[in-house]
RNA sequence: GGAGAGGUGUCCGAGUGGUUUAAGGAGCUGGUCUUGAAAACCAGUGAUUCCGCAAGGAACCGUGGGUUCGAAUCCCACCCUCUCCGCCA
């Protein structure tokens, strides 16, 4: 959420911003309009209770006196009729201040390149080179089927399209990264591991930004009125909601493997097949909670730390910048780690690396205290995938596979498959 | 799922309709005393949200409603914690 006093301010330049995203202001002015009447509403009917205060306090001392004070409590149940009057009308624009408000996205930082699509985001490096290969390689959901490693069909048996069931030597591959990644964040670059829920409430998913906008991409369980996390992004950012976290503690930095469930509604004939698109697919999540003035340097690192999971895996990737038209509704910077995949013949996004400031802070009540005595101030939140642990199996199937049909397994996970080779039959 | 108990300020804890502008204690800050410290004593102490240029005002005792001139206090719903029972990996 936007500060709306910011937007009360620099109206122009905010609007400007979000319009960059090439979604109009997404109601934008009304909001300010909101704000005014709710303001408004808000002196007229204070004073109202200012007198009400003030009279109730004189009743128990007029009564005690043996004074009459009917004609008074009458006049004061007018006023308190009237009272409530009024503060249904500013309960009702608040309300509708509040959804606006929801409604808008973050404004992109000013590094961000103004684009309409994807098509706009701008190559920041590349890492590695794609490898040649001297026969015929295969897409990783042919070897993994041909390696009875990974079986689609049964998959769609069991639940439906857009499932994977890991067998064998597939199941301990997709484990293996996992830990490794763990590993990696938690003894290498400082994350505390955490374990959490795989469903949360809807306080969660309106912090970090999922609700109220994208409830219909989310998989929702009625019975308790829970959300399926569509990224542990939603539980390690919320981790924290509504405190007001000793500024010594920050930053703060967390990773958790969940799985990771979406509807991928709006995608269908998309990456049918494979790993790529999954209605539940395994994630290494890695959040951080820091001070706003170090949290553009706090996206260089949390970048660094996801990117080196494919440097110590040896497989070529590149980093794009975002664009305002392909950016995250919360998010105002994002880094995309793209890994090479053959089969695709291009790279493809493997981890989404953001800067959300204080947008998903407000939303959640994160806060800080940066000296003992000071104010409560808004921390800022960044995220990123470290990584998306199928993306990882299949890019490891496909830029690892061998002629015979075999994979050879990267140095780094050896010690977790306790093999250095998946065999052909 | 059933029965019961409970959720109050930084912490502990009192408070069942109006001198509660939330008692008391602890903690914290300052002071007195002391060579210094401790103890004792004195004073101060919402690190919350909103409105307002300010003065000031409003809100906040788990959350949301309701009753009332007036609610931490009464009523309803929900959430959470604890105990017992049931079920269960």
């Amino acid at each position: 959420m936007l500060d709306i006093k910011r937007v009360r301010s620099e109206f122009e330049e905010v609007k400007k911003a979000v319009e960059s995203r090439g979604q109009g202001d997404f109601g934008l002015p009304r909001a300010v309009e909101l704000d005014e009447q709710r303001r408004a509403l808000l002196a007229d009917v204070e004073q109202m209770k200012n007198k009400q205060n003030s009279v109730s306090k004189e009743i128990p001392k007029l009564k005690k006196a043996g004074e009459d004070t009917s004609a008074i409590m009458a006049e004061m149940k007018e006023l308190s009729a009237k009272i409530k009057e009024e503060d249904e009308k500013v309960k009702a624009v608040e309300e509708e201040l509040r959804s606006a408000m929801l409604g808008i996205p973050n404004t992109p930082h000013p590094s961000v390149p103004i684009g309409a699509s994807d098509e706009d985001n701008v190559e920041v490096k590349k890492w590695g080179t794609p490898r040649e290969f001297d026969f015929e390689f295969k897409a990783h959901w042919d070897i993994g089927t041909d390696l009875d490693i990974l079986d689609f069909e049964r998959a769609a048996k069991i639940s439906g399209t857009r499932f994977t069931v890991y067998k064998g030597l597939g199941a301990r591959l997709e484990r293996s990264v996992m830990n490794f990644m763990l590993d990696l964040h938690t003894t290498q670059h400082g994350y505390t591991e955490v374990l959490p829920p795989f469903m949360v409430n809807r306080a969660s998913m309106t912090g970090t930004g999922q609700l109220p906008k994208f409830e219909d991409d989310m998989f929702h369980v009625p019975a308790k009125d829970f959300f399926l996390i569509p990224t542990a992004e939603v539980p390690l950012t919320n981790l924290r909601m509504n405190e007001i976290i000793d500024g010594a503690e920050l930053p703060l930095y967390y990773t958790a493997y969940t799985p990771c469930f979406r509807k991928e509604a709006g995608s269908a004939g998309r990456d049918t097949r494979g790993l790529i698109r999954q209605h539940q697919f395994n994630k290494v999540e890695l959040v951080k909670l820091v001070k706003p003035e170090t949290s553009y340097d706090e996206l260089e690192t949390l970048l660094a730390d996801a990117e080196s999971v494919l440097q110590t895996l040896e497989i070529p990737y590149r980093v794009v910048t975002l664009s305002t038209g392909d950016l995250g509704f919360s998010s105002a910077k994002t880094y995309d780690i793209e890994v090479w995949m053959p089969s695709y013949g291009r790279y493809v996004e493997i981890s989404s690396c953001s800067n959300f400031e204080d947008y998903q802070a407000r939303r959640a009540g994160l806060r800080y205290r940066p000296e003992p005595k000071a104010k409560a101030e808004l921390v800022h939140t960044l995220n990123g995938s470290g990584l998306a642990i199928g993306r990882t199996t299949a890019a490891i199937l496909e830029n690892y596979q061998q002629a015979d049909g075999s994979v050879v397994i990267p140095e780094a996970l050896r010690p977790y498959m306790g093999i250095d080779r998946i065999e052909a039959k």
